[in-house]
DNA sequence: GCCATCATGTAATTAGTTACATGATTAG
DNA sequence: CTAATCATGTAACTAATTACATGATGGC
């Protein structure tokens, strides 16, 4: 089970509300994990009693801000560097560029152009992360990461507009 | 929900049994979808139930072959091009590389080559199915795909070397 | 005062995994 | 004849989504 590792790295870079998580995991893990509110309160609720969050602070509208615990940051290491990685994805979109081949000519040029503007917005999306990385101060950790995005991406457009201009 | 278009999907490029779609699953959708034998059987009978496969053989072992319907391409394509598309991942690995950062240059480097390692292998295999299908006679169907795989594989072979040499 | 958004939670349902169970066929 | 694999199914459990519910705060 990946989520409370995703929590738990989440919170490693910098502790957050639950509602700060939900807006997170569509901002950092948008190509990796998703997670809806429902899901990450209980979690946070099971991650302090097994000791590998706290709260560290309260905020308004009895928000209260949650960090890692030493306990949570052993599990962390010992998830990234011992456990078995699980490969298996589920993702919709990469169903959907599978099944375009079988649509006929029209069909199959419009659902292409659609991920076509997807993949365009995604670029823009990333850029802009990539530039307020670029423009912080500090470590600049994960913009690695967002390259890794922007190129695999570019890699999508560069295939769609293929297809497009052969179907 | 993305099993049933996955299982209509692959019925229409190729009618199948159950045991034959779980393999399928793993092949050709390894990097898009995931489902086990405990899933495809049961969603196998509520396709039928609802019209959309039906059997169109028997053979050893009281195995029996599935094909779409009429019904059943309606609904695929009516998945395919007026569903709204559903971005949200899962994806275990993606979750891996993102928290790699958060690692001491040690366990980095260690993890880093172990995704290596997958890479590498992943583009084995892919470049094993782009020979089959390349060797094969008629239409070809999924190569653009399967070149779609490689590259993106590639792009993440390429960025894992240049991660482990800075790290 | 009221609307948008912040913020947290639970309940009901659906999807997915793991474990259990069984029988048929083929290769050695 | 027996082990491996083919082939199908169900049961128990865990994970995830959708829907329901409530209250706080800040801007207008």
């Amino acid at each position: 089970m990946s989520l409370r590792h995703a929590v738990l790295g989440l919170l490693t870079v910098q502790p957050s509300t639950g509602y700060e998580l939900t807006q997170r995991f569509d901002k950092s893990l948008a190509n990796a994990w998703h997670a809806s509110h429902s899901q990450i309160y209980p979690e946070l609720a099971k991650l302090q009693d097994e000791g590998m969050v706290e709260v560290v602070g309260e905020g308004a509208r009895r928000s209260r801000t949650w960090a890692v615990t030493d306990a949570g940051r052993d599990e962390l290491r010992r998830f990234m560097t011992e456990a078995e990685p699980v490969r298996s994805q589920r993702n919709e979109t990469a169903v959907r560029w599978f099944l375009v081949d079988l649509l006929e000519p029209a069909d199959k040029r419009k659902a292409l152009e659609r991920e076509l503007a997807f993949c365009e917005a995604e670029l823009e999306r990333l850029t802009a992360i990539a530039a307020a990385i670029d423009a912080s101060e500090g470590p600049k950790r994960f913009r690695g990461t967002v390259d890794l995005g922007l190129r695999m991406t570019g890699v999508m457009r560069d295939w769609l507009q293929e297809q497009l201009s052969r179907a």
